[in-house]
DNA sequence: TGTACATCAGTGAACGCGCGTTCACTGATGTAC
DNA sequence: TGTACATCAGTGAACGCGCGTTCACTGATGTAC
C-alpha cells in the first residue's frame, strides 16, 4: 500500500532510524542490511532511498539518534539525586552494571560503536554524529564531577570527566568482549572499585610540590 | 609454481597469519577478504584451505599472533627499566603516547579487536584466543603494580591492573574513535594525568575505617 | 647415490549467496480550482 | 464542498559486485627401494 500520508513518511522515518540505532550497536552497521533495516520498520527495502540518500547517511542519523536516548537515560539517571556526588555515583553504578554487559542495542553508543566509528573515514557521517554525541556525555558527566579537589574549575571537571569517562568505557568495553568468562565482571568491579572508592584525602596543595 | 617445501609452506602460514594479525587490527576480519589476506603473503587465494580450516579458525589464530607480538612489545618496554614504577610508568606512557592512536595495525589488539570480539559467538575462535592473551597482558601489568599501598597481596595488584588497563584501554579507544578532532588527544592526555600522578598519599589504614 | 612414483602445496575457474543501489510502476495523498 | 489531476511514498524485480568456499588440476617435493 504505497503513498501514505507525509506523518506516516515521517514515522516511517523515525522508525527506520530507531531499528537502525539499536540493530548498528549490537551488530555493527555493515553486518545489517539496508533490506533487514527496512524489514524492522515494516516496510521493504526499495523505499529507502526516499528517506536517506544512502547507508551511510542513515548511519550518521542512527548514531545521532543513539547518542540522543542515552543522553536522556543518563539524565533520568540523576534526576532527583541529592548533590553531585550523588549523581555521579548513579551515573557509575548503572553504566558498570552486570546488566550493561549484555544490553548492547539499548545501551552505551560509546561502546557498542567506538571500533567501527575508529575504522571510518575522516568525512564520514558517522564520525561527525559520534564526536559530537559523546561530547554531549561527557559534558553531562563533568557536570557531576564535584570530587576534584584540585579547585573547582570547569577545566578540572572536565578533565575529571574524561579519565572517569575513559575508565567507565574501557571496563565496558573488555567485559563485553570477555562476556562469559570470570575477567568479565572482575573488570567491571574493578572499575567500580576504582571510582567509587572514598575520596583519597589528598595532602593540602602547598605540601604536594610544583 | 606449486608444491613448494614443506618449510617453505610453513613460512607461509606465518605469513598468513602475520599479515592477518595486522590487516584484522587495521579493517576487521569482516572487511578484509581471503584473497587479500593470501595475497598479502604473496599467493593465490585458492590454496588458503590447505592452511587453515575457515577463515574464522584463521581469525582465532590471528589474534594469538598480535597479543602474542603485544606481550613481546611490553617485555620490550619495561626491559632495563629499574623498579617497578619505572616499570609501570614506561609502559603507560607508550600506551598513551599520541603515535598509538595510529599505530592500529601494529599497536594493541585488544582495543583495535574489542567490538568485533564482542560480536562473536561465544564459542568462535577469536573469542578463545582474546581472552585468554588480554589476561597474559593483565598478568604483565599485574606484575609492575607496586603503587598498591593497601597492602601488597597479588590480589590487589591484579585489581590495580585491572582498572589502569580499563582506563588505559578506554582512553586509546575513544582517542581513535575521535582522532582528527581536540577531543583525541583530550582523552589521552586526561588518562596519562590520572594514572601517572604522584601516588595520593592515603590516610594510615586504620583512620579510614572499615 | 640414483631412480620411480606417490604426495600434496599452490593455482585459478567456478559455485551459490547476499549486498547496496537503481528503476519502472502503483495508487492513495495533497492541491489547485 | 467537490472534482481533476499532479505528486510521491512505497513496491519488488533487477543490476553489478565481492564474498567464502570448493575442486580438478599441475608439477616439484619427499620417499621407498
Amino acid at each position: 500500500m504505497p503513498r501514505v500520508s507525509r506523518a506516516e513518511a515521517q514515522l516511517h522515518r523515525e522508525a527506520i532510524t530507531d531499528a537502525s540505532a539499536r540493530l548498528f550497536k549490537e551488530r555493527g552497521p555493515k553486518a545489517v542490511s539496508v533490506a533487514e533495516l527496512m524489514g524492522a520498520a515494516g516496510l521493504t527495502h526499495g523505499g529507502f532511498y526516499g528517506h536517506f540518500e544512502s547507508k551511510d547517511a542513515l548511519a550518521g542519523a542512527a548514531i545521532g539518534r543513539a547518542f540522543e536516548q542515552a543522553a536522556q537515560r543518563w539524565q533520568k539517571r540523576i534526576a532527583g539525586k541529592a548533590g553531585a556526588a550523588g549523581r555521579r555515583t548513579a551515573l557509575v553504578e548503572a553504566y558498570l552494571a552486570p546488566r550493561s554487559v549484555r544490553e548492547v542495542g539499548g545501551g552505551c553508543p560509546t561502546v557498542a560503536l567506538a571500533g567501527d566509528v575508529a575504522r571510518e573515514a575522516p568525512d564520514a557521517p558517522m564520525r561527525a554524529a559520534y564526536g559530537h554525541g559523546l561530547e554531549t556525555l561527557v559534558d553531562l558527566l563533568a557536570g557531576v564531577e564535584a570530587r576534584v579537589e584540585d579547585g573547582s574549575d570547569a577545566d578540572a571537571h572536565r578533565r575529571a570527566a574524561l579519565a572517569d569517562y575513559a575508565l567507565m568505557a574501557g571496563a565496558l568495553m573488555l567485559a563485553r568482549a570477555t562476556a562469559g568468562t570470570p575477567l568479565s565482571e572482575q573488570f567491571l568491579a574493578a572499575a567500580r572499585e576504582r571510582l567509587l572508592a572514598p575520596a583519597p584525602r589528598r595532602p593540602p596543595r602547598a605540601a604536594r610540590g610544583a
